[in-house]
DNA sequence: CGGGTGGGTTCGGTGAAGCGACTCGGTCAG
DNA sequence: CTGACCGAGTCGCTTCACCGAACCCACCCG
């Protein structure tokens, strides 16, 4: 995203738009979460061009969003996976998702949803479950296709 | 942000990334919150390029993210205000400076912190205020500089 | 040996963003 | 009446990020 950066700007927002604010930075972001973790994956899922993908990942990597790591030797191949700092974007997809949801609808209703793991309610706008009332993120939300 | 849309995506974000996933629609967004109405202030304070100012407030007001009010006439002077709907894109960006400040502080801390009005409390992670507990939002929070 | 697979790298073309200058309607100071 | 100024854009050129497609390489399998 950023041509010129936006050092000029002394704002959480911008330093984190920097990070995440490029294109498609968010929706691999997004993919890990549910689920995606290699490259060819990523590839298929979101359209994205490989160099375009091979620098977006190589950035994420580097800022400590996403961890590369070998999942098998002979030959090396690696997959991608969210760290604690990238799990904390999790209530930025949520709002995100629930702002276009709102807005956007698609006329088959969410085509993926985030659930309380067990429980199966969703996040409100307070990212409280509203099964259960239990405060959701990352690690006890799954999602599910549909 | 969007030179092949998104439109393989049959996915929430993607269609909320859309929309305000464009470079700068965000930090414009976030202006307006906290209180810049002007073309020009836009410009001195985001340091965008007036034609791709131009671009993105039209978007923004095509979206129905922002209003565009006239606020005097002779000469005809117009200023940009949120919408309903934009005005609930305020946890995306309540989270964006959360994270923007876990991960990358700025050694004077935060720049602008958003209050809540009347009582001073900040929004923790469920949007809820840190000192009386209430539910925050765009209305009941203002931003204050330092 | 020949094809397949996963994970990239390289390269030419395009279109969006950047930069600066110009415009236009109107007000104001002298 | 003239010239300067202001807010809000528009215009034209340049540059750089993204796209598409091809190519590459290590390794496996038959």
């Amino acid at each position: 995203m950023l041509r010129r950066d936006y050092d000029t700007q002394v704002c959480s927002i911008a330093r984190a738009l920097e990070v995440v604010g490029e294109r498609w930075s968010l929706l691999l972001v997004r993919d890990v979460v549910f689920g995606v973790h290699r490259f060819e994956d990523f590839v298929e899922r979101l359209g994205i061009t490989r160099s375009v993908l091979t620098a977006r990942l190589e950035r994420l990597v580097g800022e400590g969003v996403l961890e590369r790591r070998p999942y098998q030797e002979h030959p090396v191949r690696h997959e991608y996976l969210l760290t604690e700092k990238g799990r904390q974007l999790w209530p930025v997809l949520i709002h995100l998702a629930r702002w276009g949801d709102t807005h956007y609808p698609s006329p088959e209703g969410p085509p993926r949803a985030f659930l309380h793991t067990g429980c199966g309610g969703a996040p409100d706008g307070h990212l409280l479950c509203t099964r259960c009332g239990a405060p959701l993120d990352a690690a006890n939300t799954t999602s599910h296709p549909r």
